[in-house]
DNA sequence: CGGGGGGTTGAGATGTCTCAAGGGGTGTGG
DNA sequence: CCACACCCCTTGAGACATCTCAACCCCCCG
């Protein structure tokens, strides 16, 4: 059995990669739970008990912590998004404590995989040890690239990566390779977005308003449509 | 055999959390390479062969990846510094090739494990297996971390919590808890730190030179001397 | 019908970048 | 042994992107 991470997926995108995918579990009968919108699938500090898998649905993830300067308000931020097929709850295995909220931002359904059989499972099968070790590297993979894209581009590129990111994963899920993904529906906030690119919400509007003025989106609320690809990327 | 990594410890810490071991393999002779100054451990796509463990000296990690628009320069940016004890190159795992260059800051040692015995070693042993997901699991958490700082902190801030996280790692590899390092010999040039910050050199050393008319640290080139703790981890 | 959350847009404040100049090391070749 | 080049660092001044504060709109929901 391999694992079902095409190997060269990640190294192919110039936008950063946001997803991440453990299919090798399909086979285990795991319970599943339902988390409705605006709920908390695990909360920071929690011990870590299970991670999970979205079957339907999306989740943000939100880290906090302590402001250096106490009195103001902790630092705190999206982490990410987290849409069908992957995996959430993966940063909690060092403290064994969850070190994140994750936030469904529509009603979503998850495969709870508990992590005390996980490890076991893992030495008794190579495959699925070898698929859980690349899920958590590109775990670090996807990290890395947020973080680089927070620390070297400007506004408008971070939104265009951000809706690029978007449209590549709604294309991994559907129909075949070739055909894209141009009509998304955004289910988070600009806050959100904001939050997550390191940019102010009005920032986030604005940067959407002006590219959709120069004719690469279609813009109707959260509705997006990609007009003019190639503008997004080479600008 | 007990995971050696304290499960509280980054927890504990405010500051982003730049460290991760691996010391279960202290047993197996593995071999050794040295790396002089200036040189690269590894490269961005090469092949992964192996991960590797820091003896002595430091490494600093880059990442590249393609501007969006094509003729201007590539994004570039310093992901991390690793000192003694600390394990480089689990961000190849999920492609097989490693993510980002490794150089060596100054000529350095590292311990060579290879992968190809790293995953059979996991499924005899329990304890080395739990070590290698929680080392992944903070290598996720140190990122985000990172990305956190990126897309929230001013400037000031970053450059507060790169020295304690700094000093905090000294401390790690040296003496009883307590005793806290306060003079630091910075092993990396200006632009790399802003690089790794998300800031210009200049911005560095202007606040570099601020926090020192301030009182909150010596400076004097490379040689820093933390005088107030309280006022950098404040404000 | 009123209230609240989400979104857009404007105008001024501000932090960081950019460009530019100069100083101090260090290594190398004359 | 000196001279030069090169890298690293510092500092200044103006440009510029983003933030902040504020007003307003729309839509949904109670």
């Amino acid at each position: 059995m391999e694992p079902s991470i095409d190997p060269g997926a990640s190294a192919r995108r110039a936008a950063p990669t946001l997803h991440v995918r453990f299919s090798d579990a399909d086979a285990i009968p795991f319970p599943t739970r339902t988390v409705e919108r605006g709920d908390a699938l695990y909360c920071m500090g929690e011990p870590l008990r299970s991670v999970y898998t979205v079957q339907s649905g999306c989740f943000k993830t939100v880290a906090t912590f302590p402001s250096s300067n106490d009195d103001s308000a902790p630092h705190t931020q999206v982490t990410g998004f987290h849409f069908a097929d992957e995996t959430l709850g993966l940063d909690g295995v060092c403290t064994g404590r969850h070190e994140s909220d994750a936030i469904a931002l529509e009603s979503s359904v998850v495969r709870i995989m508990p992590v005390g059989i996980l490890e076991p499972l893992c030495r008794e099968y190579a495959a699925m040890q070898h698929e859980l070790l690349a899920i958590m590297s590109a775990e670090i993979v996807r990290a890395s690239r947020l973080a680089l894209m927070l620390g070297t581009m400007p506004a408008r590129e971070r939104v265009a990566a951000f809706l690029l990111d978007f449209a590549e994963r709604l294309d991994a899920r559907s129909a075949s390779v070739g055909d894209q993904a141009n009509d998304l529906i955004l289910p988070m906030t600009r806050a959100d977005i904001g939050s997550y690119l390191g940019l102010e919400l009005e920032t986030v509007s604005r940067t959407l308003s002006k590219l959709q003025r120069e004719g690469a989106i279609g813009l109707n609320g959260r509705q997006v449509r990609i007009v003019d690809r190639t503008m997004l990327e080479h600008h």
